[in-house]
DNA sequence: ATGCGAAGTCGTCATTAAGA
DNA sequence: TCTTAATGACGACTTCGCAT
């Protein structure tokens, strides 16, 4: 895992898929929707909003995926650290044991 | 310079778990 | 039971490093 904070690329300007219609005017209340166009336009306002909203939960799964492996990383470092730490210590313990056992 | 494979990123779909 | 947010899986695309 490189780029945890890397230059944002050129890359994002890739879909122009779908930024929520301009002006995406709520819609009135189903009750008054009548013709085949309106329930039309209103499922397909429907697809964009959820798409838009998993879009978005999406990115931040992946944010939180990419923190929770950080913290992880991190751990180790310092679990290995610690290790190391105490190897040292044991034989540093056992050199003195064994020459005071002469 | 360029072709190629590996790795990274993104959007979407399908599924799942939790709350109303 | 229905709704919705979270997440895994997948395909399309970009970027990077290396060999030629």
């Amino acid at each position: 895992m490189a780029a945890a904070t890397g230059d944002m690329p050129t890359y994002q300007i890739r879909a122009p898929t779908t930024a929520l219609p301009q002006g995406v005017v709520m819609a009135a209340s189903p009750g008054s929707l009548h013709s085949p166009q309106q329930l039309a336009e209103e499922a397909t306002r429907k697809r964009e909003l959820r798409l838009m909203k998993n879009r978005e939960a999406a990115r931040e799964c992946r944010r939180k995926k990419k923190e929770y492996v950080k913290c992880l990383e991190n751990r180790v470092a310092v679990l290995e650290s610690q290790n190391k730490t105490l190897i040292e210590e044991l034989k540093a313990l056992k050199d003195l044991y064994c020459h005071k056992a002469e």
